[in-house]
DNA sequence: AAGCAGAGCAACCGCTCTCTC
DNA sequence: GGAGAGAGCGGTTGCTCTGCT
């Protein structure tokens, strides 16, 4: 719906100016949607204070570009965090802190504004029940020390429930096998189904003596391969790594320089540190660990924490 | 059934960064 | 190098939904 000034009196000029000054806020309705998808469909996103007018909608150019971004681009995922991405989130942020849209790299398809929003209603909530500050050392301890083995440790059981029960048609269903797991589908990612050993990893050197099934889609690449280990390994890579030999086969890897793991569990292995002395440190009470959402914390978990 | 509180999330705001002229 | 516009980012707000009393 282009506007053409220059075609109608002055009057009706300014008008037209003063209405499309008068923005409108609020929540998107269809109709809006519908407008800018179309737009941006025929003539591409950017420039979004013209894209705005030139679409015919009375919003602000910001608008218009958070809502592309976090709702109306196709491959924005709706829905719950997965486990893999819990742990992702914590991890990441651990390294990074509140930098949203750098987690949200790692995360394809989830928006800075979901994570942040995430983060803020069940990590802070829980450290509030924490009664500490959500960058504290206190809840950064509980964090690597309880929670993060938690979501592992479900993981795990997820994992293992997969492989033991529906062989997962990799070529196949490649999707699928990427929301099971929740892991990015962006650049080249291992996953190893029936282990505990999950591998995210952009540039990782294959193990020689593992046999692997590698599928890959438009997104990406999934490799598949024997277990050798029971532990559950992260690695993460991206442009500008470093490497680190690891010596369980006796092999370079490549580390990103900036994602050498704070907490240790995208690292090789990690500890499950005594829980008890923790708890003891902070004083911590058994309802105070146990309740939170997220079913990591339910009371039938109280076991874990004794 | 009504009222209330809390959770979740979309959207806005203000600041900063980047790019262009 | 400086100014202005556009874009991006993180913090905050406010609306809606849900569950509890």
């Amino acid at each position: 719906m282009d506007v053409h000034y220059e075609d109608r009196s002055w009057s009706n000029q300014i008008e037209e100016i003063e209405k499309d000054q008068m923005k409108r806020s609020g929540p998107w309705t269809v109709e809006e949607d519908f407008i800018l998808m179309n737009y941006i469909t025929k003539h591409g996103e950017g420039h979004w204070n013209s894209l705005s007018l030139s679409a015919g909608l009375k919003r602000t150019g910001k608008s218009c570009r958070l809502r592309w971004l976090n709702y109306l681009r196709p491959d924005v995922r709706r829905g719950n965090i997965t486990l893999q991405e819990q742990l992702l989130i914590l991890e990441l942020h651990s390294r990074w802190g509140n930098r949203w849209s750098k987690i949200a790299e790692y995360l394809p398809g989830r928006t800075d504004n979901e994570i942040k929003n995430y983060w803020r209603t069940r990590v802070q909530k829980y450290a509030k029940q924490l009664k500490c500050d959500v960058n504290s050392k206190q809840f950064k301890d509980t964090m690597r020390h309880i929670w993060m083995p938690r979501l592992v440790e479900k993981i795990q059981v997820e994992a293992a429930k997969i492989s033991s029960t529906t062989p997962i048609e990799l070529d196949n269903n490649i999707n699928s096998c990427m929301n099971v797991v929740g892991l990015p589908t962006t650049g080249s990612t291992k996953v190893e189904f029936g282990s505990p050993q999950v591998v995210i990893d952009e540039f990782y050197d294959k193990p020689e003596q593992s046999s692997a099934t590698t599928s890959s889609d438009s997104f990406g690449s999934i490799e598949q391969w024997s277990n050798t280990s029971n532990q559950v390994d992260y690695y993460y890579n991206n442009n500008g790594y470093n490497s680190v030999n690891d010596a369980n086969n006796n092999q370079e890897q490549c580390y990103p320089d900036s994602l050498i793991s704070p907490t240790g569990y995208f690292s090789h292995g990690f500890d499950f540190p005594d829980i008890s002395e923790i708890r003891c440190e902070n004083q911590w009470s058994d309802d105070q660990l146990a309740v939170t959402s997220d079913n990591l914390w339910n009371m039938d978990d109280i076991w874990f924490l004794q």
